[in-house]
DNA sequence: ATTGATTCGGTACGTTTGTACCATTGCCGT
DNA sequence: ACGGCAATGGTACAAACGTACCGAATCAAT
């Protein structure tokens, strides 16, 4: 395990000075980005402070010394989550209401449900990347709904990220024409969670495509308008 | 080390179990129903071999004697709760195709989401707590997706109980008179799933009706038909 | 009543855990 | 050059962990 060899290896001056390891605030921003991946490939129960310091490439004691706690190494991980999913979210969505302004049209179903699927449908290959910082996210996202659901302190960040999406998304159904957009907008936020996730567990990666499915829901949620 | 096996066996002389803690067979279930509650209470990385045996009221030992490992527990409880769940909904949705063919009608929007939510408005007997039934069914439920997710062993568990879920649905939805009902099916699903833990994840119980915002779905996706 | 198999439950053991401690190191204003 | 303070990282430790062990209790069939 350990290597002992004082004598054969004295570490040299400038491999230590050059930043092969973070140091500082990029430390604790390492730290977050281990756990959340972690947090993916093993599970909530696999979260150990030495597992997130071997994964960050980064000693144990870095750990307690950037969070109090585990509990607080876990929350500010899932806030980082948020934060930075909804700063995509909110990029993605103003660059496609631009472009539409520029042509002096309405955001197409398709287009809205891109904007959606951004962070899980870069490429068209979901096996290409089955490890990638896209199904961590998304899956650090879900981790996040459950956690939140019996921990007070994580349902305002929830929250949060929930009416984001739903006054992003909300705002792009109502160009496309929707006649209750923030409804529809919870409906297709639910639905596109839904498919992600059933996607995940079942494994049935080739089976359905959620893009296609999304953008049957949009167009029959635009064209029914309000009921009554 | 091989479990002891859960054929049938001939039932005892006598239900003679009722003040005495569970035993034989019993037991198992107790173990089960211990581990789900405990999930959806207290998180995963909350379960322990003694946390286990202590909500059930049983020492520590009888957990490794009727499951060979942790693991072996987690698998087998989520393998009982889809069993339940999948048998309950298969009973809701007989029971209102039995109801609609003796009126000679189709199943309104409202009676099929009332199917969907059927887990969460009404309890059932093993899971003691009426409002604590529907959680834990439900979070135990999505902690098994994430699971799913990244341990092949249950991915055909949760295969199974969706494949259940879009058959059953679909046969309502088509009667109802859905043009594509697998379909349709697996998106009413999916927005149900996300209604619900987006409602758990936030805690905003009050803000939204999942029922009224399903129904709206359906009578979307009936009204619209196939496209193309 | 005796027996053999199953079930029960107390206990023990080696490992891993979260966290605390503290000497050392790098950075920066003086 | 040199203090100081923040950052680093090796180490320590009690508690909790999964699991193994084994005698006692219970049951079904003789």
């Amino acid at each position: 395990m350990t290597s002992p060899t004082t004598s054969a290896r004295r570490p040299t001056r400038s491999r230590r000075l050059s930043h092969a390891r973070p140091r500082g605030q990029a430390r604790r921003i390492a730290l977050l980005e281990a756990t959340l991946e972690l947090l993916a490939e093993q599970g909530a129960d696999a979260l150990t402070h030495r597992r997130v310091a071997e994964h960050a490439g980064l000693p144990l004691a870095s750990t307690t010394y950037w969070f109090d706690s585990k509990e607080h190494l876990l929350t500010e991980a899932l806030r980082y989550a948020a934060e930075r999913d909804e700063a995509r979210l909110r990029r993605a969505a103003g660059a496609l209401v631009r472009h539409c302004d520029a042509d002096g049209r309405a955001p197409s179903a398709g287009e809205i449900v891109a904007v959606v699927l951004d962070p899980c449908v870069e490429g068209e290959p979901p096996l290409a990347d089955p490890h990638g910082a896209e199904r961590a996210a998304l899956l650090a996202s879900y981790a996040l709904m459950l956690e939140a659901a019996r921990r007070p302190a994580l349902q305002a960040l929830s929250l949060q990220w929930s009416d984001a999406y739903r006054d992003v998304v909300g705002e792009l159904l109502a160009r496309a024409g929707s006649a209750r957009a923030a409804d529809d907008a919870r409906i297709l936020m639910a639905a596109a969670d839904g498919l992600l996730v059933d996607r995940l567990a079942t494994g049935s990666e080739a089976d359905f495509e959620p893009r296609t499915e999304l953008e049957r829901l949009v167009r029959a949620l635009v064209a029914v308008g309000a009921p009554r």
